[in-house]
DNA sequence: CTGAAAGCGCTTACAG
DNA sequence: CTGAAAGCGCTTACAG
């Protein structure tokens, strides 16, 4: 094993190979005007001393001409939307990492009701000049797409984070996958089901047909009980309208015709929903499992009518995501692909380590 | 508001001030060799300009001199301590990431078995010269608290990780809070168990009395359980001898005498013995709870015999400590304090995202 | 008490 | 195709 090495930079890549600095620079960023020869003799050394270079003289170097920009495009954060206050945390903290590096971020926001705020936005990114790269949630799938196909023409690396296209050129995709989301609801469920009690999957959504997200996790779930032989325990309902009066109405009638249900899975954020009704009806035993900890969520789990809550780490999504599109720039090769982040099982119990 | 200003440097100070850039530096950094009247005047127009240092070009120009030095001194890993790896890799994250700002890291090991090992660590390190900081784990108290209080009188800041010592001057503590990762034991206990079932805690060490670590978390079972009225569900039982035999035995004995049994807790991170009995005894009903993902305790919670793994992100705690000393010694200020690491439930369907 | 020069590791014109 | 020089903003000896 050799001693830990010294750290060895260009200018003794160059005297190794009997070259200047300014070649071994141009080998390093692949950059024209160097011989097939020199290039291959100077690559090997790199190799050989494993050169890692350093990024504070690289920005420190570049500092005054270089400015590093990036776009973010994720939904404004409302009441309704608290959800995205998290990747833009994430994002914060990135930049507090490297904001000296001469890295710049430029938000954009767009409603996730209004398809035209989203289009919008992606026609104003188009005219932003020296993008560097764009993080986004691609939802609206055709304006995103027009973004990434606009993207690859240009050049310009992107991410999506939350959920993914994996059509496009995507230099990676950060987010959850559903189905093991569902998967891991499901084994809690099973375990804590008593024997012969029913489990409840409710969708709360506009649009059940066609959204991948609660469908995949509904699959995932179901994959949990049938593998157990036990895929007669579980049954699905939905609510397409999303107020709390649709639900109690939904969920009253639900209960009415079944007397042996044991746990509810709610497949979005909404959970908070059906804890307001399971507390209103005081229905201490139900057992409740639900996604995201927004503020609603939270109250009910502290209040011990939400059971679990299953959480992607939103903010490590924005974090990860600019830290992807940076690294690729300053290594000019790309990290690890797509990461799918770790399904945090939050109790009462272990909350408080969770919080923002 | 004045337009967005250039960011003026020592140089732009100087030539205003009518001095060389050396002087300026003296006088921004407080040293002496100055006359009142120069430094008054240069002192005026920095606070005129509002400089700001640039940390990058800080950190390049003092980067072949200063080398950062920190210790780390953990237990070694062997196949009975393997726990101990993943600090080790967390101590490699972070150096990866700061080692070109001249970080060096320096290992001292230690056998848990042995005091003397301990002992014989911290005397070396006192030897040591030029340390910026110290991360470590106290294992043994006495000696721990001689070199804590070696580093006060020496101002060497100095990181606890994985268990703690609240009454020194350490910068921070950074690991488990061992009540809430019983507590939230005993939360998955209560939501799993049917109803009458009986909770046993098992601790299998070879000291239990003294033995904070597993007692903290019986305690925090407990406090679950009678928090919901249930405290008679539970009782703890002990085994004094590490090997498989012996659990074995013990458990055979305490399933004779009982046959309400619906899960068992262990305190630390042997669960694998447990299950090991479980699988041989054909027990496929019986709950398991465990600590830590141990090689061995991954392959039963694949197997489906242990059904929750408690872990507290070791690497996590070798990255931060690492990263709290370093983030002192460049920002001169202390980060965050002390820092709980969260308290991660991984079960066989949410294992893959933890790995490593 | 002060200044001029060299250097940190890398990049960028410029000249050949 | 290649090298020598200058520069990024700051710090550190060294010489006076």
């Amino acid at each position: 094993m050799p001693a830990s090495k010294e750290l060895i930079g260009v200018k003794e890549i160059a005297r190794r190979a009997n070259v200047s600095k300014g070649t071994v620079d141009r080998v390093i960023h692949n950059r024209t005007g160097v011989s097939e020869e020199t290039r291959a003799r100077v690559n090997a050394i790199i190799k050989e001393v494993d050169y890692k270079p350093n990024v504070l003289a690289q920005r420190l170097a570049k500092s005054a001409r270089e400015t590093f920009k990036i776009i973010v495009l994720l939904p404004s954060v409302s009441e309704e939307s608290e959800f995205w206050q998290a990747p833009q945390d994430g994002v914060d903290q990135a930049l507090s990492e490297i904001a000296q590096y001469g890295v710049v971020v430029k938000r954009y926001f767009f409603d996730q009701n209004e398809q035209s705020s989203f289009a919008k936005a992606v026609s104003a990114i188009a005219h932003e000049k020296a993008v560097d790269g764009i993080l986004l949630t691609p939802t609206f799938e055709q304006e995103a797409k027009e973004l990434a196909s606009y993207c690859d023409k240009h050049q310009i690396p992107y991410v999506f984070i939350n959920s993914d296209l994996p059509s496009t050129q995507r230099l990676s995709y950060i987010g959850p996958k559903l189905f093991d989301s569902g998967r891991l609801a499901g084994e809690l469920a099973y375990v804590a089901l008593q024997e012969k009690q029913k489990a409840g999957i409710i969708h709360i959504a506009k649009e059940i047909v066609g959204n991948n997200a609660v469908l995949e996790k509904e699959e995932g779930f179901r994959s949990y009980f049938q593998d157990r032989k036990a895929a007669d325990q579980v049954f699905t309902f939905s609510c397409t309208e999303t107020g709390y009066e649709s639900v109690r109405t939904k969920l009253d009638d639900v209960f009415a015709k079944s007397h042996d249900i044991g746990l509810l899975y709610v497949t979005n954020s909404r959970s908070s929903l059906v804890a307001r009704w399971a507390k209103e009806r005081g229905m201490q035993d139900i057992l409740i499992i639900g996604n995201d900890h927004l503020t609603d969520n939270l109250r009910y789990l502290e209040d011990g009518f939400i059971n679990f809550l299953l959480c992607e780490r939103p903010n490590e999504q924005g974090y990860r995501g600019i830290m992807a599109i940076f690294q690729l720039a300053v290594h000019k090769k790309e990290m690890s692909g797509d990461y799918f982040t770790p399904i945090d099982i939050i109790t009462r119990t272990n909350l408080v380590y969770y919080r923002n």
